[in-house]
DNA sequence: AGGTGCATGTAAAAAGTTACATGATTTG
DNA sequence: CAAATCATGTAACTTTTTACATGCACCT
């Protein structure tokens, strides 16, 4: 969809390699971009053969070689182009929403399990975020303009985490009864 | 991932065709599943050909005929079971957001215009679910058991709505600023 | 009779996932 | 030296999207 921008998007601040951007693509981009290490490397060569990205090699001590790639002026120029163009989502796709259309006496239980779970797994991402968040963004209107967006999309992050929070318990709540 | 699933559970209640079935996903499930009408037809050859759906052509005046799909007793089986396997999210891919990355003064006022527009969609959504939610749902506890999981799952699109509603009005303050 | 909208599809391309492969280097 | 980990990839497959195709029936 735009995973090429993504990338390309990571690389503003320094230059990475591929197994780096995979690892960024879980923690900080993670909660509204996600791709796995194997689209990143066929993405990194084409990206590199367009010459929008440039890349050399890094001996390092103790773990083999990495090849950092950075941008180039033509991918800052083609990145910036970008961002006036169509934007389109890709909406969530959830199972367990779809579970609970299926909701029984039977599986009741089973699907409070769940509801249970995830609330766990969504407060712990929240309080990585949490942690950004007042470390990095304690004053938004301070910040330089680009980071007011990042804050932003960070923002919206801890939102929606929030939000499912509160869904949970509204549900257990509703589960409890059935 | 799970399309299958979510074709038969819109069968529950009712059998559908599938140009009923693509319109369906745009409304009711639409908000944590999508799929197009050339997925769905596709699926539809598959399940039935599996045994969990069967299918009756229908004669329609002023339309060309349509072709009915119900669960089979197979299918229902099938869906119960699914319920207790293991759960996956694919979550959001949005494109604004990363837009929102790269973020300056040159591109601010576009961001702007673009949040307003999806602000005033998301707003239009979340009217349609409220008129739902008020028009079946006034009375959850007393729900049957299946339509409170139905229930759960509106409420749980209506919260990520309102969300976002507030959160583009923390993004427009800020961005006002640059 | 020609245009429009509905219902049903097919085919090809792009995007994403899953499974596997390789070399290099620390660690036990 | 065997096992574990990191970095880099390839190949095959599945899912999703895009573009196109067809027939029918109403409306003007």
């Amino acid at each position: 969809m735009a995973l090429a921008q993504a990338i390309m998007t990571s690389l503003l601040d320094a230059d990475l390699s591929g197994s780096e951007l995979a690892r960024d693509f879980e923690k900080s981009m993670g909660f509204f971009w996600q791709a796995s290490h194997q689209q990143i490397y066929q993405e990194l060569r084409k990206l590199s053969q367009k010459g929008w990205l440039n890349k050399r090699e890094v001996n390092q001590t103790g773990k083999p070689n990495k090849i950092l790639y950075g941008l180039t002026l033509a991918g800052r120029k083609a990145l910036a182009d970008w961002v006036y163009g169509p934007t389109r989502v890709q909406p969530t796709k959830d199972e367990l929403l779809l579970k609970l259309y299926n909701l029984s006496e039977e599986n009741a239980e089973h699907l409070i399990g769940e509801i249970t779970q995830r609330r766990e797994e969504v407060m712990q991402r929240l309080y990585l975020y949490e942690t950004i968040r007042r470390r990095h963004y304690a004053d938004p209107a301070a910040l330089p303009v680009r980071h007011k967006g990042v804050y932003l999309a960070l923002e919206s992050g801890i939102h929606q985490g929030e939000q499912f929070l509160a869904w949970c318990d509204q549900a257990l709540e509703l589960l409890a009864t059935v």
